[in-house]
DNA sequence: GTCTATAGACTGATAGAC
DNA sequence: GTCTATCAGTCTATAGAC
């Protein structure tokens, strides 16, 4: 369940080569990534890979898995509370995207990649449906402030592209950032910790100013 | 230098292989892309993309450049314009890169992935010196504006990767948009035209606002 | 469970006919 | 310039020893 353990101790040789290929494939991609590279980064040999596996491709599609719940996991509880208010539900969101992300910097660029090769099997993946639904309270939140500000008639969708693009983007650009203009790892984190307030203000911002 | 002509008549056989090329390893990535699906999709045989390019790492770093070139090019005499304001820089840069990505909007995941698999190659070749250099006009616009206004105390980074995330991210997100949102292609299109002006006002909305 | 060795298929590149 | 045929290397997966 855990895409990035911070030390596996004690793991078990298929929970060592599941982190080995986690490893490899979200840095190398899926068609770059070599069994052998995998069992090497693992400690163990090539052929227990297909004894655990079965095949690169199965162990592939556990870690995309796995990837794509850290994402929509415990999405739910905080879209649905009725106790918190449409701002406070903004801030905890990306809160929790960049503590994930900062976590896991390799999964966005790595997930896009897989959508874009492969849409249809990830899309069924995603269960997205559970956001979409109007019973959401968000959505409900959402609705009736766009009902009370006539002057909000804005396409929603701008607002859902701009908290993930500000949110997502940094991240999958990272590599620009550090080596052209000169960003450590330390100031990029520091960056991304600070975009935790600002992005939900700038957002507020956006809904509340554009007419 | 055009990376997707619209229709490519008369072109001589090189100039066919390299735009199949473009296409296949635009979709698929380097790795994931065979010599003789290039070959498929030109219409000519294996033997001759090695004829004409030697090698596929060969003409994967012409493609490559390519697309690059399509980013960084003409940036300069917009950067350096003497007779714009900031705002009207902004407004000019951001309609620029989205008329480009609306015409080729597989080019950005493909750059960031190469950014990501080999950043000392790209970085290189990328040349944006030319753009970080305090010579450049609008360094100089931006740096008075710091100083008149005061409460100007945010690390204009943030305000670099505003401008990039909203305005590259949601073509590197768009399977999700379209498939999971039901947005059509047609659909997309006029919401990044729409964004043609909505980003640079929020964009200076959130300079104007941020103390 | 873990290893070595190897089968079987595929890939990039080239030789050589036309 | 363009093709067919093929080589040499590499890849995933498995058989079989321990």
């Amino acid at each position: 369940m855990k895409a990035q353990p911070e030390i596996v101790k004690n793991a078990t040789t298929e929970e060592k080569i599941k982190e080995a290929a986690r490893r490899v494939f979200t840095t190398k991609g899926y068609a770059a990534t070599r069994t052998r590279d995998i069992a090497e980064e693992s400690g163990y040999n090539l052929a227990l890979i297909n004894y655990y596996f079965r095949s690169k491709e199965k162990l592939f599609d556990i870690i995309m898995l796995e990837h794509l719940q850290l994402f929509i996991h415990s999405i739910k509880d905080i879209v649905d509370n009725q106790s918190t208010s449409l701002q406070e539900k903004i801030e905890i969101l990306i809160g929790h995207y960049i503590d994930m992300l900062i976590k896991n910097p390799e999964i966005p660029l790595f997930v896009l990649n897989e959508l874009n090769a492969n849409p249809a099997k990830l899309i069924e993946k995603l269960g997205f449906n559970q956001i979409e639904n109007d019973n959401v309270y968000l959505v409900k939140q959402w609705k009736e402030l766009a009902g009370a500000k006539k002057t909000l008639t804005i396409n929603p969708m701008h607002i859902v592209m701009n908290v993930l693009s500000m949110t997502i983007f940094p991240f999958v650009a990272s590599p620009l950032l550090r080596d052209r203009a000169g960003i450590s790892q330390e100031e990029f984190n520091k960056l991304m910790e600070e975009r935790k307030k600002l992005i939900p203000k700038w957002i507020l911002g956006i809904i509340m100013t554009t007419t």
